[in-house]
RNA sequence: CGGGGCGUAGCGCAGUCCGGCAGCGCGCCUGCUUUGGGGGCAGGAUGUCGCAGGUUCAAAUCCUGCCGCCCCGACCA
């Protein structure tokens, strides 16, 4: 038995829990200036494995994507009221260059509405050239106070999708559609039972009539806004003169719509599933789903990496992402937990006996081993990794569950947001709500809402009862007709 | 910006009080051996002691100034 190198335990310190597995795991370091980070291959391979699949659900809902500019001139900025305000506190402006001062200072974009919003002022004309359906990859810059890798970066890389259409009804049809997308992808591919539905007037976008969000549920109890879409009304269409004929021969305003999703996700991931092992990553995701650890002595070196090879050829032929360990300078121990912290789904160890027998031991990251025949790995383990994504969903969900309470007074709704998330009924002051952050730490994450239609359905029936009642702090008359959700949030 | 802490090998740290050969663990390199849950033995490499100045025969250590990072708070789609 040798030293251990492992994570801090989650209960001991879960965030340095989690800083600790993202350096152990090789997802990302820090990098020299402050807030920035450097996302390794194993990570960027993460990151590569969400794209791939968001991006095929965008172009099937008729989205397209370009690329626009990281330089925007300040001005633009500015020129929508609540935007300005929003962004301002933590734009980085370019102010020289070439040597020189410049006449006017460029924002590096922290999300790019309003360039957008330029360029489709001088795109649209009539309401033949709607609706638009944008998607870009890109990197956008925020300088935030404090920082975290993936959750709150300097600089990160995200989606930001942007639509303008003719009516109001086109644009709210499509900030639910991409909630959906969002909703669907988090659930089915990354494993995180998010609860969707709108953010408050205090949380939402600054630029947007509404937001709509998908919240998770982290290990610590605490909340991540994982997504948001958002239906911006006319809102920039006015402030950058976005106009267009439409059939009844009238000049109107476009409706437009933003929505992202940014690598945050993966701190999402990481906090979501992960162990005092380590990591533990959903399988349609995982970079690597299942490792070959090959165990042999010198005489029999040759036959076990042979048939190592041969199996990884057959698991890569059924489609599954396969590695082989065959690193000759580690034990097969030290390998085991490597892989673990990894957060590989799942494993196959061969050695001499299991040649022999024309079997493998196959472990789960979440369960125990087991013998199998060789012969059957290649159509076992496309089943196993399905069934460890419903694993790792319903585990999640149901710990979700037994940290949110239903609460109806504002000591019990003190003691829920300490541990989870809490159902209140709330007036929907934002004076109210900044209140209860000063008093107990804790904000509205989302006020849990269906769009049926985009197949976004709350996966908890506590989530999807209306009624009316009074303020959790202030008792007056409640808002939304329904429970807020309530917790500290990352 | 307020409060606290830390800068010494790739990483984590001791040494600083009381000035006197630059250390420990892990990692790394070489060889032999080992390999079914983080092996063993032997040998080896690696330092602008955050930066600048000062005191001294002598500074990681004392003095002065500066810089950076981390944590807590404020801030934050």
């Amino acid at each position: 038995m040798a030293k251990v190198k492992g994570p801090t335990p989650q209960s001991q310190d879960f965030s340095q829990w989690y800083l600790d597995t993202i350096q152990l795991a090789e997802l990302a370091d820090y990098a020299p200036v402050r807030g920035t980070i450097v996302v390794r291959p194993y990570g960027y391979a993460l990151w590569e494995n969400i794209q791939r699949v968001l991006d095929g659900m965008f172009k099937e809902t008729g989205h397209q994507n370009a690329y626009f500019p990281l330089f925007i001139p300040l001005s633009f900025l500015q020129k929508e009221a609540e935007h300005v305000e929003g962004f301002s506190p933590e734009l980085a402006v370019v102010t020289h260059a070439g040597g020189e001062e410049l006449e006017e200072p460029l924002a590096v974009r922290p999300t790019s509405e309003t360039i957008i919003g330029y360029m489709w002022s001088r795109w649209i004309r009539s309401w033949r050239d709607l609706p638009q359906l944008l998607n870009q990859w890109n990197n956008v810059v925020r300088w935030e106070m404090r920082t975290r890798p993936f959750l709150r970066t300097s600089e990160f890389l995200w989606q930001e999708g942007h639509t303008a259409h003719a009516t109001r009804e086109e644009a709210e049809d499509e900030t639910a559609r991409m909630l959906g997308v969002y909703l669907k992808f988090a659930r089915e591919y990354a494993a995180l039972p998010v609860i969707p539905g709108k953010k408050t007037e205090r949380e939402k976008f600054a630029g947007a009539v509404y937001t709509t969000t998908i919240e998770g549920m982290m290990k610590d109890g605490r909340a991540l806004q994982s997504a948001t879409s958002h239906f911006l009304g006319q809102n920039f269409a006015r402030a950058f003169e976005i106009t267009f004929q439409d059939k009844d021969l009238q000049e109107k305003y476009v409706w437009t719509t933003s929505w992202g999703l940014s690598w945050r996700i993966i701190g999402g991931i990481i906090m979501t599933h992960g162990d005092d092992q380590g990591l533990v990553l959903p399988p349609k995701l995982a970079p690597i789903q299942v490792v070959i650890v090959p165990i042999y002595k010198a005489e029999s070196k040759e036959r076990v990496l042979s048939a190592a090879k041969t199996l990884e050829s057959e698991l890569a032929a059924a489609g599954l992402r396969v590695f082989t360990d065959d690193r000759d300078q580690y034990t097969p121990g030290y390998k085991f937990h490597d892989w673990e912290l990894r957060g590989v789904p799942y494993r196959v160890e061969l050695g001499p006996r299991d040649v022999e027998a024309n079997a493998a031991v196959i472990k789960s990251r979440i369960g125990e081993k087991e013998t199998v025949a060789l012969g059957e790995l290649k159509d076992l383990l496309p089943a196993q990794l399905e069934a460890f994504h419903e694993a790792l969903l319903s585990r999640a969900l149901t710990y979700r569950k037994a940290r949110t309470r239903v609460v109806d007074d504002y000591e019990a709704f003190k003691e829920a947001v300490a541990e989870g998330f809490a159902l209140a009924y709330h007036c929907g002051d934002p004076a109210c709500e900044k209140a209860i952050q000063e008093e107990t730490k804790a904000t509205a994450r989302v006020i849990p809402l269906e769009f049926p239609k985009h197949g976004v359905l709350q996966d908890d029936e506590a989530l999807r009862e209306t009624g009316e009642g009074v303020c959790i702090r202030c008792g007056r008359p409640a808002a939304y007709g329904r429970r807020v959700v309530f917790a500290r949030a990352y």
